[in-house]
DNA sequence: CAACAAAGCTAAACCGGTTTAGCTTTGTTG
DNA sequence: CAACAAAGCTAAACCGGTTTAGCTTTGTTG
């Protein structure tokens, strides 16, 4: 830029004025943009964000904190968010908390420092306060896929609560009557209400027992699963279905059935909290509930756009989610 | 920083040497460091990386280029970047090109202005032009997963040619004749190789057929898919197994297998580079190439961090997959 | 106690942009 | 042709850090 304005004999300023389309507020004649112009094509000029950033308080970025992005529903949920910030000229920073508090902390102070202009996170179960501190600093948020129910703030869910019920009320209808559930024990909403709606469709139909939930703890999930699923065998009062709340649990529960020859669907009906790509490939019969992928991550972006273009009003969104059958 | 300056009655510089640890070169007082770090504690003071990047022209920060984070491979590839990145304190930027030269162009501008410290990047076909930009911009770069071979950069693949080739024979060993291969007509060595890995064995065997090659245009992939696996269905010689050459390939044909009921393994065998987390749920049998994707994405910043260090020995890094079985 | 060294800090430039008050110059009006 | 307005540009501050020459002050030495 200054070697701009020293081979024309101009200012700095003026250059940037031209450059960055203020002309006309700046009223620099015609013929001094097109010079201005012609030789930064000339030199090969590219700004320097870095520099505008500062000086501008702005940066185009985001950050996105997901739980793992090598997670086939987060890989997506990212997918969809750079899409659609990319479409508004923003860039994406991505961290991942592996369901780690510590990882979520420092990932929020990284971004913070890197000065992004806004945040998309999944919490993480314990990061009430540091996601109070975001919102102290005035850093528009959008929560996603989960949220703080003690944080007023923005955030995007699905209908958890709503669609486990339906999905477990469905089961019923075709028929299953003992229907376990597979479910992290962590304390985060979108989890617990998974739960719930299992809880409480159990208990209106009388199919309630305790013995049919099984709490995995994340950090040992491979194990706790495998005792889980040989638990559900040997049950006296034959199980036959299982209601998987996540993925991850779901294709672990699975690989362990396969081990111990429980046949789906002929011993065990199966039921997925999400869609997976490779069901197209596999012949087994499964019922999942399919998340509104695409549209989280576009609204999550829309949500933030909007916060930080000085809205202030606060939205809480429930997308619906649908049951569906593979095969 | 000002503010803590102003505070104590010392200078920006004072506090700067203080809190970015160059106290001793500076000599500072340990008196004056314990007052300046305390308050800067007080005050919730936090660096603005921007700024220090400006000043330094170092980011911290890289730029990942991904066909396609939402699909397994590059999902899991971007998480092992990313959590390598970050053991040494580098944040990373990504954007995904879905295989389009103009998407990868922009991705490439947009980095460069950022100043991102370093690019890696999985290559698009025609990108040679920008990824020259990039090096003679001296912006380290390592490209992954494929390179151009007219470019004298970094790179990390894997033993595309040579795995295929085993694949193929182990096959033929298994009494397999008539093997067709579906592969997109992307002009990408990672791609063309594996082809060719097929077409060398089979000329050797003399299995060649031509018949036997199925070229797919990404563009219109599902499509053509379906077509392939149609001719193959009306093979008169019957065609006995099918290596697909990547994994969206593999999804969507034997989606279309299933519909045209051609059953694996009774009918027709099933070959897949690249592994599928949701192999462990299927009870079909697949032969897969499982690519060292973690191995990929640690050392894609081990070479990229080298190079950004200074060290310009140009490193070109063959990795080993393996073949494996699922069920 | 003069001469010098070391300790401890500051001043000021710098990174590469943006922004705006205000200075010249040119044009217009009566 | 004086008075004023408009056009066209510049100067300089600013964003929030880093870096280093060099200035004071204090301590040491013979």
């Amino acid at each position: 830029m200054q070697d701009i304005a020293d081979r024309l004999g101009i200012s700095r300023g003026t250059v940037s004025l031209v450059l960055s389309g203020k002309a006309k507020s700046g009223r620099i004649s015609e013929e001094l943009q097109s010079k201005v112009k012609a030789l930064a094509k000339d030199l090969n000029y590219f700004p320097n964000e870095i520099a505008r950033s500062l000086s501008t308080g702005v940066t185009k970025s985001i950050g996105v904190i997901v739980t793992d992005i090598s997670n086939e529903f987060f890989g997506k949920m990212v997918f969809y968010i750079q899409e659609q910030a990319k479409s508004y000229a923003y860039s994406v920073i991505v961290v991942n908390t592996n369901e780690c508090l510590e990882d979520f902390d420092e990932a929020v102070t990284i971004l913070m420092n890197r000065q992004v202009d806004g945040i998309i996170l999944v919490p993480v179960e314990g990061g009430n306060k540091t996601v109070k501190n975001i919102i102290n600093r005035k850093i528009p948020l959008v929560q996603i896929d989960r949220f703080y129910p003690d944080i007023n703030s923005n955030y995007i869910v699905i209908d958890n609560y709503d669609v486990s019920r339906k999905a477990v009320e469905l089961l019923i209808e075709e028929g299953y009557k003992r229907i376990a559930v597979i479910c992290y024990n962590i304390g985060l909403a979108s989890l617990t209400e998974r739960r719930q709606g299992w809880i409480d469709v159990m208990k209106e139909r009388d199919l309630f027992d305790v013995e049919l939930i099984k709490n995995i703890d994340y950090d040992n999930q491979d194990s706790e699963i495998e005792k889980a699923i040989i638990d559900l065998k040997n049950d006296t009062d034959k199980v036959d279905a299982i209601f998987f709340c996540s993925r991850k649990v779901f294709l672990t529960g699975v690989k362990y059935m396969f081990k111990y020859d429980i046949k789906i669907p002929e011993n065990m009906h199966v039921i997925c909290f999400d869609k997976i790509d490779a069901f197209t490939f596999a012949n087994t019969p499964v019922t999942y509930i399919e998340q509104p992928i695409q549209q989280m991550g576009q609204k999550a972006i829309d949500l933030l756009l909007d916060q930080i273009r000085g809205n202030d009003q606060i939205n809480h969104l429930v997308l619906n989610s649908e049951i569906k059958f593979s095969v």
